[in-house]
RNA sequence: GCCCGGAUGGCGGAAUUGGUAGACGCAGCAGACUCAAAAUCUGCCGUUCGCAAGGAUGUGCAGGUUCGAUUCCUGUUCCGGGCACCA
């Protein structure tokens, strides 16, 4: 009987799907529930394009843990869903008109067949999509939450913004109670004094979700703002339109409240050492010292920021931000107009510019000069773009003894540089060292600089001329997209003023819009539908505002607000594509709640997510805003946990081989095992074996150039010569599968070809989960190979049925226990490549030794079953079994058959020569005894010399030191 | 420039805490079965000396610690990734 991977991969979709076997309910309430093991993949986009090869690595891994974790008692939740809002779908209906809707439902529809036909075990009933209003509902009513909260700096936590009003009717906003500080201040006089409108606009300071007037990434080409990690040098991510700033009113998420916790939040979690280093530094935490400089000509304080404050005697000259505040103040009339010219200069310069200009230095003085608090030295105050308005104080102290900048600055403008650490500078460049003993620093003179920055910050704080102070590189984030395909915000204004919709107007469904061209002034498609857009307030009902005490002149306390005309605006922009996909995990526990975004029970019992299985490319933007909005719910106490994700394992790329006959640096003739197109385009290769050595000759150059690319004269082609013939070789490249460069590998074709177990199990025999491979078709054949050898321990190709019932031999017990062990150990760490090799030495092993045996190969069928699960399931209702194999028991390893009484032993004299000796193990006085005996043995190696030590090397071996 | 990774046969990769380096697979070579092919099976397979037994050498490079180093330390080269005027 022949594997017949294809009738069998069939039947038990078919038979698993019917039987509803990985569906897992939540546990009945009050019942005792079995323990749980939350296994998460990152949700697709649902692109056009379908799964690629590289796409199921991480779902296969996440599958077979899954399946693993259930085999050993786990109740295993493991769910796939959609992240189906997004760009691409609304630029696809910007080009053929289709309702992103209905493209969305079709790419889901693809999706859906292809993870099929790879047989995972995803609960289905539980899948959810980002863009359904069911789901979109609570992503809203998430975002209320968010705006309807601020951040209390003293309990480091997120509380409701009611808490906040209560506080500012008792007290106003003194400092030290907590809130963040805003240039306004006002008793609790002065803000019962305030008008709702200032109110409002007081309270905006505060929210977690708030809007302000901000310079944003302005992309014209897409027509949309973009968040800081949707820049990639100063270019969009997708699609490489150029980005501009603009200053413009959009929504925020105020995470920098939640830098510190983000921070330490990694301290508790797994994440890769490279995961972690990546948010750290995007979150960017500095500690230093604010400290104020008085300026000479007027009575004002210069503040900047600084982590070096031991430097301060080195201090040569100022620079603050050409944006700073203090530049129209303090520059002197003999610069007026030279400061002016600059600013324009600045103005002009768009973001591309400055980053490719990074060496450039330009700077202009202001006329100003600041005082030193501590020697009373004269600096002069410059401007210069490099320092950025954005960060800190946007003021530094420049030491150009210790900052390349400062120094090349200096340099440039002739500054004088003052030296404060000896012979560590050399006067040629700037030395930023730690160690150097202060020079020419008054009282820190003959200080070690590591020891100085403590000295100086207390004097600093003593003298109360500055205050320590931590600084964050990270900054709130854009939550505004000027889209239709997102979700809308429950918000509406009056006179300008943000309200936030009742609970019960939710979900805002997004409009049906006739076409998805932006609206006016950078809006959104959306503010082309008036009819929506603007609502009569009897229309919706608006959230109270916090404070009860004010007169309501929407009607909303005393709910019959339909008695009052106010005309509303309804918020245009959409959210991003990330609002979303930061807490879909916590909709799984319990997706079809209508009451809540998910059961506390379940959030309780589900819990974190185990085991998080996605791509890097997510580091600083979707990972770190999940994180954020779950320390929200949990400070809000509608969660039990701040770290939504335990462990998290980064799959690698799987990279395609494109193959290509370089003619120029940018233009290839692509190249196919069996033809060279005549374009100048890449093309996909197949997945055969491709020619390596194949040449293009220049004679037979001129057949595949086009009139658009020029004969081989213009493209200057460095010919190789090789006997008078001249040509050009094959080159090939590993890069990330894209449609346009032809390398996409298709799943569908490989399982047609080998079935989905072979698949699996050779997309884990490809090498290490976490790492980067390129495809290779080539080693599939061995893989298919074991499943087919695995397959004859069960059936002969002629007699059918060879198992037996027979009992098996020490020897081959021997042999399924280490298997178990190993395969087991390796599971439980994701190495799943040596997982499979492990599998391959036990089926030949059994091969070898015609073992047959039912007690044997049952086990080893439930081993096997995560990873190839469809010919798993057929052989264990092959030997008898009724149930699903999901449903059986993981088996364990019995060191009864691991451990053996004798074992021959390699014996090493000073690590060098060798020889075996057999020995037991259970007694180590023989053991040395036997060892002594083998340094006779071996005398003719060692020559008489009198053995020192005897080194008895973890029950593996001995080694014997003269 | 800064911060992380990594470097092992012809190739992908094993070696889990410092303990017989090269598991497993691919490719290759030789053989069995076959009219033949496919499929399947057996043996060989880092380099080097040797008919062989056996020896020498070998984990990017140079050192160090150790009885013993792919593994730990110092320096260095190359490759990959991330950040990039962040004071």
């Amino acid at each position: 009987m022949e594997y017949n991977f294809k009738e069998i991969e069939k039947k038990w979709q078919k038979n698993w799907d019917a039987a509803g076997v990985y569906h897992v309910p939540n546990p009945a309430i009050g019942a005792e529930a079995k323990p749980k093991f939350y296994v998460l993949d990152m949700f697709p986009y649902p692109s056009g394009a379908g799964l690629h090869v590289g796409h199921p690595l991480g779902y296969i891994a996440s599958d077979i843990f899954s399946r693993y974790k259930r085999l050993k008692g786990f109740n295993v939740l493991h769910p796939m869903g959609y992240d189906s809002f997004g760009l691409p779908a609304e630029q696809y209906a910007l080009e053929t008109g289709q309702h992103p809707a209905t493209t969305t439902a079709k790419n889901i529809e693809t999706f859906r067949q292809q993870l099929g036909n790879i047989g995972f075990s995803f609960d289905w009933s539980r899948e959810v999509r980002t863009s359904d209003p069911q789901y979109y509902k609570w992503t809203q009513w998430i975002f209320l939450q968010i705006f309807n909260s601020w951040f209390d700096r003293n309990e480091n936590k997120a509380r409701p913004i009611a808490d906040l009003v209560e506080i500012f009717e008792q007290t106003g906003n003194i400092p030290d109670n907590g809130q963040r500080q805003i240039p306004k201040t006002f008793s609790a006089a002065g803000w019962k004094a305030f008008s709702d409108d200032e109110k409002l606009e007081v309270l905006m300071e505060y929210r977690l979700a708030y809007s302000a007037f901000g310079e944003v990434n302005w992309c014209e080409a897409l027509g949309t703002v973009l968040a800081n990690d949707e820049v990639v040098n100063g270019v969009s991510e997708r699609g490489g339109h150029p980005v501009e700033k603009k200053k413009m009113l959009q929504w925020y998420m105020r995470i920098t409240d939640y830098a510190e916790r983000l921070l330490t939040g990694l301290e508790k979690v797994e994440f890769s050492e490279a995961m972690k280093e990546m948010q750290r530094n995007w979150i960017g935490r500095s500690e230093g010292a604010e400290i104020d400089f008085k300026i000479r000509e007027c009575d004002k304080t210069l503040k900047v920021y600084t982590t070096r404050p031991d430097t301060i005697f080195g201090v040569d000259f100022m620079v603050i931000a050409p944006e700073h505040e203090l530049v129209a103040e303090i520059v002197s009339d003999s610069q007026k107009a030279s400061i002016g010219e600059y600013l324009s200069y600045v103005k002009s310069r768009s973001e591309r510019e400055r980053m490719a200009e990074v060496k450039q230095i330009t700077g202009c003085f202001t006329g100003a000069y600041a005082v030193n608090p501590f020697d009373g030295r004269e600096i002069p105050v410059w401007i210069a773009e490099y320092v950025l308005a954005g960060y800190g104080t946007g003021a530094i102290m420049a030491v150009p003894c210790g900052d390349q900048r400062d120094y090349l600055f200096a340099k440039h403008f002739g500054i004088p540089i003052t030296n404060i650490i000896g012979e560590y500078y050399n006067g040629e460049e700037a030395n930023p060292t730690k160690e150097a003993i202060l020079f020419n620093s008054g009282f820190l003179n003959g200080l070690k600089m590591q020891d100085a920055i403590g000295v100086a910050l207390g004097k600093i704080e003593e003298e109360r001329i500055g205050k320590r102070k931590v600084n964050y590189k990270m900054r709130d984030a854009g939550f505004s997209r000027q889209r239709y395909w997102g979700e809308p915000f429950p918000i509406v204004y009056r006179n300008g003023v943000a309200y936030a919709l009742a609970p019960s107007e939710l979900p805002v469904e997004l409009p049906f819009v006739e076409n998805y061209k932006p609206g006016p002034e950078g809006q959104g498609p959306l503010a082309n539908i008036p009819e929506w857009v603007n609502v009569n307030s009897r229309e919706v009902k608006l959230q109270l505002p916090v404070w009860h005490l004010i007169p309501d002149p929407l009607g909303i306390e005393k709910d019959d607000q339909s008695l009052v005309d106010v005309s509303l605006k309804r918020e245009t922009n959409t959210m991003p594509g990330y609002a979303g996909s930061s807490w879909y995990f916590l909709r799984y526990m319990d997706p079809h709640n209508n009451e809540e975004f998910a059961d506390r029970k379940f959030t309780d019992y589900w819990n974190q997510v185990d085991v998080y299985v996605g791509g890097t490319e997510h580091a600083v933007g979707h990972l770190l805003y999940s994180r954020m909005w779950t320390k929200l719910l949990y400070d809000l106490g509608y969660i039990g946990f701040d770290e939504p994700f335990k462990r998290l394992v980064n799959q690698g790329m799987i990279t395609g081989k494109s193959y290509f006959f370089q003619v120029s640096d940018e233009k290839i003739i692509s190249y196919n095992e069996d033809e060279v197109e005549p374009v100048f385009k890449r093309f996909k290769h197949g997945h055969n074996y491709v020619d390596t050595s194949a040449r293009l000759a220049k004679s037979e150059f001129s057949k595949y150039s086009t009139e658009s690319a020029g004969d081989s004269n213009e493209l200057e082609i460095q010919w190789q010569n090789q006997g008078g013939d001249e040509f050009i070789l094959l080159k090939e490249e590993s890069e990330k599968m894209s449609k346009s460069k032809f390398n996409v590998d298709n799943p569908d074709e490989i399982i047609r070809h080998y079935g989905a177990d072979t698949f699996r199990m050779y997309e884990m025999f490809l090498g290490p989960i976490e790492q980067s491979k390129p495809w290779d078709t080539k080693g599939i054949e061995g893989v298919h190979r074991f499943l087919k050898k695995f397959w004859r321990l069960f059936f002969d190709e002629t007699k059918s049925r060879i198992w037996t019932k027979e009992n098996p031999t020490r020897e081959e017990l021997k042999i399924l226990h280490k298997a178990i062990k190993k395969i087991g150990e390796d599971t439980e760490r994701f190495s799943f490549n040596t997982a499979v090799s492990a599998f391959m030495v036990c089926v030949n092993d059994l091969t070898d030794l015609k073992c047959r045996k039912k007690e044997i190969l049952e086990p080893l069928l439930i081993l096997l079953a995560p990873y190839a699960p469809h010919i798993s399931e057929e052989l264990y209702h092959e030997l008898g079994n009724e149930e699903f194999i999901v449903d059986a028991v993981y088996p364990h390893a019995e060191l009864k058959y691991l451990t053996e009484s004798e074992k021959e032993y390699p014996v090493s004299i000073n690590g060098k020569l060798r020889t075996t000796i057999i020995i037991s193990l259970d007694e180590l006085q023989e053991v040395v005894e036997k060892i002594v005996l083998a340094n006779e043995v071996v005398k003719k190696w060692v020559a008489d010399k009198p053995v020192k030590k005897i080194i008895f090397i973890k029950n593996k071996m001995v080694n014997i030191v003269v």
